[in-house]
DNA sequence: GTCTATATGTGGATAGAC
DNA sequence: GTCTATCCACATATAGAC
């Protein structure tokens, strides 16, 4: 059930996507790279716009339990805000690859209205948990400094997703780890 | 001078590259808006890479006059750190349009190599610019909380990319002001 | 579910007249 | 410097056989 081929053709769509944009990838890239013909793709995605969706809506899901599983293995706010600074970091794969919701902010254009709204769904999701985070931090002591959850919360989705796309602009993670560093600071 | 065919295509291919991304718009979409012929125009740019080349040069030499003008406007570091985020405020336009560099970082492969180093001076530029800025801001006094002004520069110039990728994923300008609040309100 | 074959549009780019 | 006409590659998508 995990390696058919629909499943297959949004591992490849989701790479393509998360490296070089909606608008730079084709079906005929997906058809090299999972070794069907292009025909076959429209079988289970019958257009690009369709296929965005299921894209997006994967990685809601994919996000919303790596947030879950962050809860459950790191009890302190600190603890967990670094845990999703490093899922940010492995996600950057060296700086090949952004976050996919980052992705497809430049290319909105090109998306179908229903890919809009799962955008501002997943940033929601995520503002909202990382405001916890920052509650938590503030309770048990573990992130300093802390003025406003919420508008920490903002400021730190932000940071992540813009030192992502600096270090995706030089291909170079270095930039990331820069970017990062005085919030990293912040985290006992 | 200001008003010929090769500046008008630069301003329309610009303001294309930042609403839509560099593989979001054609030599037709140019063509239809500044009212020449797809042909015409590969007489000023022979390329679209000739053509993403002469946009990384005009938009840095602009945001380094624009840099220029702030340090001989704002006496004070927060003065000139707000008056920074108000220019990415202001290029924005409504959650419409991207700084090209955070345009451009995401079609990072369809851009000639040129092009990345472009990127990487650009960056450069800005980084050492609002560096020099958190250094002044410690002297006199008006930022608040600088621990490293180096790592500042860096956390600043990706949260307000960050912030600009917020606003434009829906749209809507309220997400940069939600981003950057904190930060504004440490300058005095 | 995958294939071949094809339709139809658009991409960037060139040749040569005016 | 701009035009018409054209090239070729590639895009998404469909029809119908196996």
């Amino acid at each position: 059930m995990a390696n058919d081929t629909k499943t297959e053709l949004l591992n490849s769509a989701e790479r393509a996507a998360r490296t070089r944009g909606f608008d730079g990838f084709s079906y005929a890239d997906l058809s090299a790279d999972v070794g069907i013909r292009k025909a076959s793709i429209h079988h289970h995605f019958p257009t690009k716009a369709a296929l965005s969706v299921a894209l997006m809506q994967r990685y809601h899901a994919n996000l919303k339990k790596a947030c879950d599983d962050i809860d459950d293995q790191e009890p302190t706010g600190g603890g967990r805000l670094a845990a999703l600074i490093d899922r940010y970091r492995t996600a950057l794969d060296g700086g090949k690859s952004l976050c996919l919701c980052v992705s497809f902010s430049t290319s909105r254009d090109s998306l179908p209205a229903e890919v809009i709204v799962q955008i501002r769904n997943f940033r929601a999701m995520m503002v909202e948990w990382i405001t916890q985070v920052f509650t938590l931090g503030v309770t048990d002591g573990s992130i300093l400094d802390v003025r406003d959850p919420m508008a920490e919360a903002a400021a730190m989705l932000s940071l992540i997703e813009g030192a992502q796309l600096a270090a995706r602009a030089e291909e170079n993670p270095d930039l990331f780890e820069s970017a990062v560093a005085l919030m990293q600071q912040r985290l006992q």
